[in-house]
This record gives structure tokens, C-alpha cells and sequence, in this order.
DNA sequence: TTTGATAATGAAAACCATTTTCATTAAGGA
DNA sequence: TCCTTAATGAAAATGGTTTTCATTATCAAA
């Protein structure tokens, strides 16, 4: 019988419990706003969106709770130098498109492209599994951005 | 009619002066100290090797210096994500050699390598350009990083 | 449903790399 | 040598993130 906003129906609840995490309002409510969320949100953004709708969360638990949901592999943490962490929602296996990040150095916009990525891919795999078997390095993950004037910022001389 | 540590001499003396700076003994050790390193050094890391030699030297000013050597392009500032920058000469005209960085997640380990890279740059320049002229941006600059666990953490089961 | 062990939390304080402030020093052109 | 002002050091400030600790809430077990 649901009523109102019914707690533990997301497909997460058994990602959360699987690994003994509890389930509690703060984890649910920052999941949500992060996998609705179009942009990177850095801590601060999240905590001021939540704080509207539940002013009891705080912003340790923000941050917490991001530290939780990238361990789980859930939100990817990422950093384009201003200063400050950004978070982005690893969508499931289902909507799951890899994508890079072009970065403007003067109004940190951030473009997320995916043009191109197939040839990257490859490129890095054969790169990933050279450079693993030379230096014996055992390659989990790519870093791939960026940098450079958008269009708004080419503008104003 | 050189004694000793005659100042002044260095490559850069010109750089400097052309750009309007002046040649300070700070500077001076600070770039010194760069490009004789193989590794790739915090600003505290530069602020001690200095201070044996140079006490006067105080950590504002390896701070100061290294922004103005970045902003030359002497200096390249990178990031490894141990939450602090590191610093790396950029090699004159000469021994200049591109290259990316494989950074292990566990002991911060960072290997240079070359390998690649010459499949790696034609590919960037393509998508360089292709992304340069899909979303209209004036691409600049890129980062490349590997993430994994080295030899050594891997021994350590 | 009640209970109890303990995971999760909020507020405030601590952390810590980097930046700013400001009075003092020194580089280098005249 | 003189003088303008860039450069500097020490100390304080900044700001994102983490730690501390007393309190609260989750949820398995009874
Ligand atoms: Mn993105
Ligand atoms: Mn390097
Ligand atoms: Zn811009
Ligand atoms: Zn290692």
C-alpha cells in the first residue's frame, strides 16, 4: 500500500543492502538528485538542492555518502581543476554510454562528447595492454579530457 | 671572470627578462632544482630541498615562482589526485619528450612513458580537431593518465 | 512489535594545501 | 648611487574536505 513517497522501492535498495550498507533517507535522496541530474554537481551543489526538500540532511553526509557511492562503483568522481571535486551518475548497465570531458579553461564549462570515443577506445585498449605488460602495471581505469576556450569565451575578445 | 656560482648565467636568465620578471636568487634555485629532478615534485618537496641550501627562501615564493614558470610554460603543473600539485621541468626545444603518466592508485607511483605516444597524438589530433570543430572549441591543451596498481602493490596481496 | 547492537548522522572543530595581506627588501634602469 | 616598484617572508586567512563525538535511526533478532 503506497503512500506518498514510498522509501526503498529504487533498484539500488539491493545494491545498498548486498554490501551492508543501510538504507536511509540522506543515501536515497542524494542518488536520486545525482541520477537525475543532467551536469557534474560538486558536494555543495548536491547539499543545496537536497536542503530544500530535506533540510535535516547535512553536507558530512554529503560528502560521505558520495565517498560510499563511488566506492560501489555508483557515481564517478571527477576533477577538472577548479578547485573543487564534481560527481556524475554512472548510469546502469543499461543507459551506460562512456564519455570523455572537454573542459573551458576560462568558464570551466564542461562538455561531455562521445563522438570519436569508439577510436579512443580502441586506442587505449591496446594502449592499456602494452603498457601493462612493459611496466607490469595493472591498468583499472583512463583518464581522457580536454582543454581549451568555448565558443561563448572565443567570443568576448 | 666566473667565482663560483656566478648568477645569471642559466638559459632562462633571458626568458625571464624578456617576459619583464626579474632574476632573483629564489627563482633562480627553484628552476635549478627542477631541472635537475627526475621526479615530479610537490611544492613542499621543492621547498625543502631548497631550504638546506637557501634558507631564506620561504614556501610563498616556491608557491609564487612555480605559478609564474607554469604560466611561462617552463613548468608544467600536474595533477595525480593525492591532493596536491606536482611540478615537472618542461624540457627546452632540445630534450623535449612528449609524454603521459601511469599513476599507481596505491603507493602514488608515478611512471613516465613514451610508448604510444606517437599513435596516441595522431589520434588526439583528430579528435582534437573534430571535437575543435563539432562544438567549436579551441582545444589547447589534453590530459592523458593511466590509473592501476603497480608491480610492487600487486606483490602485496 | 519490541529490543538492542551498531551503522549513520549533524554540528562543530580540525585539517591542510594554497592564497592573501602587508610591511620590508632588493633588482636593475636611470 | 638613486629610486621606482617588483619580489619577498611571516603570519593570517581561505575554503574544500575530513575528523570528532555525542546523538539518532536502521534493521536483524527475539
Ligand atoms: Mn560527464
Ligand atoms: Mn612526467
Ligand atoms: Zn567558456
Ligand atoms: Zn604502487
Amino acid at each position: 500500500m503506497p503512500r506518498g513517497e514510498c522509501r526503498g522501492q529504487g533498484w539500488w535498495h539491493g545494491k545498498f543492502r548486498g554490501c551492508g550498507y543501510r538504507l536511509t533517507l540522506g543515501r536515497e535522496a542524494i542518488l536520486d538528485i545525482l541520477s537525475k541530474s543532467e551536469s557534474h554537481l560538486s558536494a555543495e551543489d548536491i547539499y543545496v538542492k537536497i536542503h530544500t526538500r530535506y533540510p535535516s540532511v547535512g553536507l558530512t553526509t554529503v560528502y560521505r555518502t558520495l565517498d560510499v557511492l563511488s566506492s560501489l562503483g555508483m557515481v564517478y568522481k571527477l576533477d577538472f581543476g577548479d578547485g573543487r571535486s564534481r560527481y556524475e551518475f554512472a548510469e546502469g548497465p543499461k543507459g551506460a554510454h562512456h564519455h570523455h570531458h572537454l573542459v573551458c579553461t576560462q568558464c570551466n564549462k564542461i562538455i561531455d562528447y562521445t563522438d570519436f570515443i569508439d577510436d579512443e577506445v580502441e586506442l587505449l585498449n591496446q594502449t592499456e595492454k602494452g603498457l601493462g605488460q612493459k611496466y607490469k602495471f595493472k591498468i583499472t581505469n583512463h583518464l581522457i579530457q580536454f582543454y581549451g576556450v568555448c565558443e561563448e569565451c572565443s567570443g568576448k575578445k
